[in-house]
DNA sequence: AGCACGCCGACT
DNA sequence: GTCGGCGTGCTC
């Protein structure tokens, strides 16, 4: 007797379920049959409870979709239950999770456990709550607005005065820009103008009745759009959704973004998954961050995800920065991203000369630090101070300089003795006797100082704001965050500079103290895009990230080296054999852009193999080594 | 993961 | 004959 090959039911009857499973022989769609009694709750986007009974066990998972024909073969089971409602996780939101497991051969479900929030019963049944006692309809997926959020309306005007980025957004443009490098004062205290920027740019996204996503790196970063959207007239409708806040903040933010807008989701790399029914456009604050890198499986961070939610969405995109990076350039170079023109104005700064290459401090930078001293602050910048001593040893001990160099990322390996930041505060602050000395670095943060003489010495990353600008700023270790080896040093150090130099006064001067060459002069002429370019050029002859993409290969030598050789036909190359500290083999493949997706899928495919083979050492009890990991995009290629 | 099915060696 | 080892494959 033969089964049919198509199971046809009653309209909408069958629900397509994604299991919330990182096993990759589970990532795709599987059928149930929709019981009767829960018919009323089983809508897409809700959270549900199946058998798979080949497991012997219920899982979670999401319905996605509802048909009235399943491929499957055999009897379909039943859904065990709806658990929520609340269809928390929206069509598009699916489809992105899906282009982003496929671009990397990761599993969907490991995307949708950073896009959605874990349910909190508490919150969920508050907001249900709230939505009835506003006499909204009992429609569960358009609920009205909890009683705390107050939509005040949108001033017409807005439009009026919104920056014309904000149509070629709304049109869906995809635009890289600069943000304009200086200060800016708000009542509640200072901010970068890019936070200003940015923030006028969502406020105009949501004049057009549309919404913004902005995702920053940081919590800092996320305070000063905070601030600058606080000042505006947007405010009511800003939503954070950062994970940095409490569950039960997160899961009610979400449950919030679920609703028709327009309103301005405000957070760090998760935002870029947020629900929002009626996208306008997605702003992303300094791609080039590593915070907007994502450490989970697959690993993909807020620019290409970003870019992916663009292209299906068709919402705009805003790549801001001080300085751009070779991966925007690259966007731009090929068309797929509109650069837009430079700021019109850029900080004043002072290289060193010649002559005075070897001193620590420069004269001409005493003088200017001096003359600063006498009516504001001063600031500081040093490298990370344990990191950078702690690689300078490494390097002495481990690896002769001559080796290093002779590495494809080409980075000169440098031993600097270290200077950390105490050292640096205790000299200044002997030198310039009565002037306050303030350390800000990780452990000692520092959001903003007063406008006073005081000198301010600053890991990178950890500087403070201070209203009206500092009066000079020095970049004090330089040479040793350009020792880094990296593919991505030099635009990462011009990132840091640009971010430093920013903080500036309008024509207060910016010493880069030490550094001679390309990086140097692209911080004193405030062209990283033709810095970037110059970068692009290199990695171009090289067939280097960012023009092309790498795979990390790992596991058992005979799997990997038949993917190897699979990813062969499909249009990749090995570009480093070797083995790992365990012994095992390590392989980055390289590829370019055009066999991204054929590359991907022929990964995937070997990782469901490989974890289906994946078995017990028969004898012993311990647990069998993984077989095959794939890594896609790995940001270092080279082994540390 | 976790569980069923299936295809070869020793057994009441 | 059939019990049960664990290698292989599937989970709607």
């Amino acid at each position: 007797m033969t089964r049919p090959a198509m199971i046809a039911a009653a309209a909408g009857s069958i629900a397509r379920v994604v299991v919330d499973s990182p096993l990759p022989q589970l990532d795709h769609l599987f059928d149930y049959a929709v019981p009767p009694h829960l018919t009323g709750e089983a809508r897409p986007g809700v959270r549900v409870r199946v058998p798979l009974r080949m497991a012997g066990r219920i899982a979670d998972g999401y319905l996605v979709a509802l048909t009235d024909e399943s491929a499957a073969p055999g009897r379909l089971s039943a859904l065990d239950a709806v658990v929520s409602p609340v269809p928390v996780l929206t069509d598009d939101v699916w489809r992105l999770a899906r282009a982003v497991a496929d671009r990397a051969a990761g599993v969907a479900s490991d995307v949708l456990r950073i896009a959605v929030p874990k349910r909190q019963v508490r919150v969920e049944r508050a907001w249900l709550a709230a939505g009835e006692a506003a006499g909204a309809p009992a429609e569960v997926d358009a609920p009205a607005d909890p009683p705390a959020e107050v939509d005040a309306p949108i001033r017409p005007s807005a439009r009026v005065d919104a920056p014309p980025v904000v149509a070629r957004l709304l049109q869906g443009q995809r635009i890289a820009a600069e943000a304009t490098p200086r200060p800016a004062d708000l009542p509640s205290g200072p901010v970068g103008a890019w936070a200003v920027e940015l923030a006028r740019v969502a406020a105009g996204v949501i004049a057009g009745g549309r919404t913004a996503i902005v995702a920053v790196p940081d919590q800092r970063d996320l305070d000063q759009v905070a601030a600058a959207l606080a000042a505006g007239s947007a405010a009511a409708h800003v939503v954070r959704v950062d994970a940095a806040q409490s569950s039960a903040a997160r899961y009610r933010a979400h449950l919030t973004a679920l609703r028709p807008g327009p309103r301005i989701l405000l957070g760090n790399r998760s935002a870029v998954y947020a629900p929002a029914p009626d996208l306008g456009a997605i702003l992303v604050w300094e791609e080039a961050d590593p915070f907007h890198r994502e450490p989970l499986a697959p690993y993909a961070g807020t620019r290409d995800v970003a870019l992916l939610r663009q292209e299906q969405s068709g919402a705009g995109l805003l790549l801001l920065a001080h300085a751009r990076s070779t991966t925007v350039e690259r966007l731009v170079q090929v068309g797929w991203v509109a650069g837009s023109p430079s700021p019109a104005t850029a900080p004043r700064v002072v290289l060193t000369p010649d002559d005075e290459r070897a001193s620590r401090i420069p004269s001409a930078a005493w003088r200017d630090v001096a003359r600063a001293l006498t009516n504001g602050p001063v600031l500081v910048q040093v490298a990370r101070p344990g990191d950078a001593a702690l690689r300078a040893l490494q390097q002495q001990e481990h690896a002769p300089p001559s080796e290093r160099q002779d590495h494809p990322a080409g980075a000169a390996a440098l031993v600097v003795p270290p200077v950390d930041a105490g050292r640096t505060a205790h000299d200044l602050g002997r030198a310039f006797p009565g002037v306050p000395v303030v350390v800000a670095d990780g452990d000692h943060p520092h959001p903003t100082v007063p406008h006073e003489p005081a000198i301010v010495v600053a890991t990178r990353g950890a500087e403070p704001r201070t209203a009206a600008g500092y009066r000079a700023v020095l970049l004090l270790d330089g040479r040793r965050m350009l020792a880094r080896e990296s593919l991505w040093v030099a635009e990462d150090c011009l990132r840091w500079w640009s971010n430093a130099a920013a903080l500036a006064a309008p024509d207060a001067p910016v010493h880069l103290v030490g550094v001679q060459g390309d990086v140097a002069l692209a911080l004193a002429t405030w062209r990283s895009p033709d810095f970037a370019a110059a970068q692009l050029a290199d990695r171009r002859s090289l067939r280097f990230p960012p023009v092309t993409r790498l795979a990390l290969l790992t596991g058992s030598r005979p799997i990997v080296e038949e993917l190897v050789a699979e990813l062969r036909s499909a249009g990749a190359d090995a570009l480093i054999r070797e083995d790992d500290a365990d012994g095992g083999p390590r392989v980055v493949m390289r590829f370019d852009y055009g066999a991204g997706p054929a590359v991907a899928a022929v990964a995937k495919a070997a990782v469901v193999r490989a974890a289906a083979v994946r078995r017990p050492p028969p004898g012993s009890g311990r647990r069998p080594a993984r077989t095959l990991r794939v890594r896609f995009d790995v940001h270092e290629p080279l082994p540390s």
